[in-house]
DNA sequence: TTTTTTTGTCATGAAACTGTAACAAATTCC
DNA sequence: GGAATTTGTTACAGTTTCATGACAAAAAAA
């Protein structure tokens, strides 16, 4: 059971505790920045399911290191929140003109900030907020680890099925095998990324022999990693 | 070209008019209701990309449309934005649980609305905001790379997706050999000029062959290199 | 415990990609 | 026209990347 990854970043340390604590509380893995260019290097280090970025902070702001993210494809989805105790107009639209997905002013309320998390996580991973995910005749069931192919069941390993939900929560985009090996087996691990590979054989497999289909959904994208594609798109 | 169909419901005329003038000038395809009953109908028969309701409605708050609308799956993923001149914590996370994408209190300037509504658009609808590069009938999907021509797709090797991803940001422009070596394969890379010919050549075939057309939409420019062009300054 | 499933790695062959040389074709210049 | 220059085209070899089956270790189930 993978925890959800939260960066925050925050030059005021009061501050930064009190979110961590309330997100702590609600069992998400959280990882803090005290400066924008920590943050910037913790992203890109760690893939976070979300990022929280004070505006104002030291060496570089919030808004400069959303900017960054945004501008590369690794991060790029990454959502973002920014924290700011500058209310104004065009601040706030200047935020979410640049690729934040929300903005807070402070002074806010742990509450309503969780609540805000949570709203964007719904869409982001969808696998945590819906009963199922569908793609296609594809249909896996996060809560009870079930996949069903044309309402078949098919029978996948644990990883087997995290792997398949990571695409399926975003079908079309590419997934690289370090993205892949962050996001299933955790950040950090020593895994080779070959084995990738064999895994994606397996849910090939288990996909085409379980449902008699020869269909292939999973598109390697050589040099770059897989995505999930409608058969329209198929390139084979 | 569609548009974006979004639905306000709200039962103040004038916030409305306010509201659907700002919309109609970003061009989107605004749809009102006066009341909750309304909304939920319209938002049934309709299916708007994104649904803006007013708490404070008659017949049905905007809360409870917001209830519904999620029960069913068919409205489920539609995203939607709760205005509410209720501004207390409470309320906030309330509405955001229900399963509103966000939640703006009045009162709001159309800038705000407006940035928070194209925040989550670029979330819900990746196709419009994950954009592509579009040149004649060749259009290119740098996040998936994907390369269709005519609506037909093409395989590309990544170099070659590279090299013409280049051409398609200056469509026109003249781009040298050493000007695509430094972009594609990176600056002070020891690579022959001519592979580059080779390369043109690779993708002219792919663009021909899977194509079934014989028109060279790769203008070379002797001496200098090589250029996108429009059919009309095509040669041969 | 034994059995089964899951997991990660490796070896091997297949396939795709890359870069270059060699020659043909075309363009330019004289 | 003829020589020089530039580009087009093809073939080929070297390299990288991927698919696949096999296997042993680890974990879970029986």
């Amino acid at each position: 059971m993978n925890k959800i990854k939260i960066l925050i970043a925050d030059d005021e340390p009061n501050q930064l505790e009190l979110i961590r604590f309330n997100l702590t509380k609600e069992n998400f893995d959280v990882i803090s920045a005290s400066d924008g260019e920590e943050a910037l290097c913790l992203s890109e280090e760690i893939f976070p399911d979300l990022i929280i970025l004070d505006w104002m902070m030291p060496k570089m702001s919030g808004i400069d290191v959303c900017r960054k993210l945004r501008s590369k494809s690794v991060s790029r989805d990454i959502p973002i929140i920014i924290l700011s105790a500058r209310g104004e107009e065009g601040d706030r639209t200047l935020g979410l003109e640049i690729g934040a997905d929300d903005y807070v002013t402070k002074p806010f309320s742990p509450m309503e900030l969780l609540a805000r998390i949570k709203a964007i996580l719904r869409r982001s991973r969808p696998s945590l907020a819906n009963d199922y995910m569908e793609f296609e005749k594809l249909r896996i069931y996060p809560s009870t680890q079930i996949v069903k192919y044309n309402g078949e069941k098919i029978n996948l390993g644990p990883k087997e099925f995290k792997i398949l939900s990571l695409l399926m929560e975003r079908p079309e985009q590419i997934f690289s095998r370090t993205q892949i090996l962050d996001k299933v087996w955790g950040h950090g691990i020593d895994v080779e990324q070959r084995t990738i590979d064999v895994y994606i054989r397996r849910i090939r497999k288990a996909l085409m022999i379980d449902s008699n289909e020869s269909k292939n959904i999973i598109r390697t994208v050589r040099g770059s990693g897989y995505a999930l594609v409608t058969s329209k798109f198929g390139f084979h």
